[in-house]
Formats: C-alpha cells, structure tokens, sequence
DNA sequence: TGATTAAAATCGAATATCCAAATATAGGAG
DNA sequence: CTCCTATATTTGGATATTCGATTTTAATCA
C-alpha cells in the first residue's frame, strides 16, 4: 500500500462524493449513478480507482456488485476515517448527496426499479 | 477552505515529504532543496502551492523564508495532524530525508555554508 | 437459445499537472 | 548605485488524468 495513491485516489470531488456516500449505506453502481446525477461510465471508473486502492470492496448480489468502504482499512489508516467522517459537513456537493440519498431510501425504490423512475429528473 | 484542494495538495510525493520535514524542523528553500536532493524551482513550486492551501506558513528571515506547518490549519482538520504524524513510517523516500535532516543539523551547516558545501554530494 | 441489463473496459479528445531550464524579483552587501 | 544570492515565476513540452460515448463482459430471464 503507497499512502501517496492512496492520497491521489481520495484528491477527486466523486470519488469523496462516493466515500461519503458508502459511509452511510451500501451502494451499488446505479444508484449512484442516480443520487449523484452522474453517467455510469464517471461512477464506475471512480469506483474501480477507489477499489484500487483497497478504499472500497464490492459485494455481488445478483446483477449488481453492492460496493462499501473497505473497514479493515480505515481501522489502519484512521486519517481517512476521520477525513470522511469528519471534513465533509461543510463540503456542498456532499451534503446533497446525502439528502438524495434520503430521498431514496425514503421512496421505495431500488436498484430493479431504479431505470424506468425519474426520481432526481434526470 | 475547500477539502479537494487540500487533498489535492496532498496528493504528491514531494509536498508529503516537505510536510514530513517541516513537522521535525523550519526550513527554508535552499535547506529542503539539498535535504530532498530536488532541483530550486521543483522545492519552491511545491511549497507555493502548499502554502496557497495554508498548509505552510513562510517567515522571512534576512534573505531567508523559513518555512512552518501552519498549526492552526493542523488544529482545525485533524486529519491532515494524523497523515503526517501517523502515515509516513513506511514512506521510505520521507524516511531518507529525516535521516538527511539529522546529518544536517549535526553538521554545523547553515543556509550561508550549504551553497559551497557538498553534505550530500550533489 | 436470444434478449435484456448491470457493470467494466476501451477510445480519442480535452484538460490538468508536472518537470527542468530560464528569467524575474527582491533584499542584502559592497 | 551595482553586484550577488535566495526565492519566485514563467515557459514550453512531456506526462497523467479526466471525460462522455461506445463496446465488451457477464449475469438474468423469457
């Protein structure tokens, strides 16, 4: 592990904008997608640089890969925990993730239901 | 403040390690370009840009700009304290220079002698 | 089997970052 | 004032990163 990739993986607004995310709840590439009203090719290609890294692991249930932060090392580099955790509550783009993320849970969407719904008015 | 322009200034070996140096002791330009073995204009390029975040203050001394992590910007985001302190163990290139640095201020070498020495043989 | 769909990988183009070398600035010292 | 030296900035080119669009892969399901 290079702690300077690892720097270089968590320098991109998306890529904080996804680890915010994660630290609340489980995601998988769609809903992403949705709640931070970017394409798929932008959300994937920051997932897989986090997962590079090992700042994320996927899950795979079915058709989608569930992604979430990689615990083990947070505990090891608690500088992160502390960045996400932390740093992020005056950082605009991420609080509105998070209320679209409660938009989301709050509606009875899910990843099945997801393409044919225009929850955020795409 | 914003965070990504933080992280992003982070996110580079040569500012890591002038980060890494400047928690042991000030320093100036011409003391960092010979402890860190890089060229004038790559040291004063890097602590621009790490001083245009607040990472690092600079105190002008004679003809000299000491240079010091900003304390306040360490007390207000406790990550950035933990990356420098915690992170950098493993860091081979930022173990160098701290060995440099001891061999420096065992020598009796000062920012008026370092141009006509050769400590580090350059 | 073939159609559908989620996610990943690839493409070329645009932009950003990096570098060493050269030049500029600014403050002593003579 | 002029010369010298520490530091900053600019330049031009190389490299890296990012992007949306498209294609590929792999799993699901009819």
């Amino acid at each position: 592990m290079e702690i300077i990739e690892v720097l270089k993986a968590l320098a991109h607004e998306n890529r904080i904008r996804i680890l915010n995310l994660l630290a609340k709840s489980e995601l998988c590439v769609c809903e992403l997608e949705n709640i931070m009203q970017v394409n798929q090719s932008n959300a994937s290609r920051h997932l897989a640089k986090l997962k590079q890294v090992n700042l994320i692991k996927g899950r795979k249930k079915a058709q989608w890969i569930y992604y979430h932060l990689n615990e083990k090392m947070l505990a090891e580099h608690k500088f992160i925990k502390l960045l996400i955790e932390d740093e992020l509550d005056d950082f605009a783009e991420a609080r509105k993730d998070l209320k679209r993320l409660k938009k989301y849970n709050n509606s009875s969407l899910s990843c099945e239901t997801l393409p044919e719904s225009n929850l955020f008015s795409k």
